[in-house]
DNA sequence: TTCGAATGATACAAATATGTCTTATATAAG
DNA sequence: CTTATATAAGACATATTTGTATCATTCGAA
């Protein structure tokens, strides 16, 4: 019953379970939303009594998840130098950033709607608003064609980040090349006119 | 225990609660794979017996569900006009008859994993070659441009598809618009060049 | 109205998932 | 070596889902 004084005595050791656990839900989660505990365990190469011992609850661990790839997803994005870019290059740098994220990017798109009302929630409406802002950039820089309803402009941007990923996880693409591909899609097409 | 002669003597009245619970089970489905039956049922506005008494199990519903898929999607694009017509046009048509069909297709998307080799999973891998044939057409054509994968060109026909249907349901999009505007997406992007 | 099939409601059993708990084991720090 | 901690394994209770069966009701056809 005495405090455990964790600082002074034993700094946190190590910890591959948690991470184990996070990094395998994502995975396993990402591809099937309902997926039980112990599926997650077994791909996280726990014990199921483990994975309790680290999260309360499967809501808990869907919580951690999300605050993680909320986490990453905006440290990629934060990383960008805004200044003295056009925003196409803007947009490449976002794509390049966001494309080897893209798990836990749809993550959070599959997640979202059962999530709306808490802070996570509010986390992923407050990333779609800066997609949105910068697509409202791209429209006053003039590189955005004005008869574009935004919305489908975001919702562009997130299908080719999406899709980007799956290629590259298929092999279909090589991981250098996705986000510019991406890119050149989102702004060009892929007619040979461009 | 006498034979039913339905031919005969009773002609199949009207089933709507079949294709009522179809209906309701595309639409349930589609946005979670692993909905409970009884959510199906209470969508279909049909008791769960119902439901057991038109389907056996799960995966007969699936299975029925995903035939149907297959065959609307199947008799949409074999309407196409192909003769005398450009391959942009070609492409624009099977956007117009394909979105609509959003939720049909995205159930196959998101099933073809778990029936991978039965027959409705062929069905739909045919269905991905088809797609990749006109893309292939497409490049011979001179449309698309040669440096393209066709892997990518395909995967983006997907997520257009989808996107657009996304779109009209959430209203971003007006119905007449979304195939149009998917199709110009593909070809030229959203830049204003082009 | 009368008959028969389809239906809704319900009860029930089996399977699976969730969450709690205990015990034995391995491992790292002292 | 001794001790504390994390872990794997598994027992256990509960909830949900699946699938089966029964029964009263409804609705269309004759």
């Amino acid at each position: 019953m005495q405090p455990r004084d964790s600082q002074t005595l034993s700094p946190p050791r190590r910890r591959p379970s948690r991470v184990a656990i996070i990094d395998a839900a994502i995975g396993v989660l990402a591809g099937n939303p309902d997926a039980s505990l112990a599926t997650i365990a077994e791909a996280a190469g726990v014990g199921r009594a483990t994975l309790y011992r680290h999260f309360p609850g499967r809501s808990d661990l869907i919580d951690a998840i999300s605050r993680q790839a909320i986490e990453e997803t905006d440290a990629a994005v934060r990383n960008i130098r805004w200044d003295n870019t056009s925003s196409s290059e803007f947009l490449l740098a976002v794509f390049e950033a966001m494309v080897p994220l893209g798990d836990r990017y749809h993550f959070l798109m599959v997640m979202a709607p059962a999530v709306a009302g808490s802070e996570v929630g509010e986390a992923y409406a407050r990333q779609l608003r800066e997609v949105e802002e910068m697509m409202h950039w791209m429209r006053r820089d003039g590189t955005l064609a004005p008869d574009v309803p935004i919305d489908w402009a975001v919702l562009i941007v997130d299908s080719l980040i999406y899709a980007a990923w799956t290629a590259v996880r298929d092999g279909s693409v090589a991981p250098r090349h996705a986000a510019s591909l991406a890119c050149r899609t989102f702004l060009s097409g892929l007619s040979r006119g461009g």
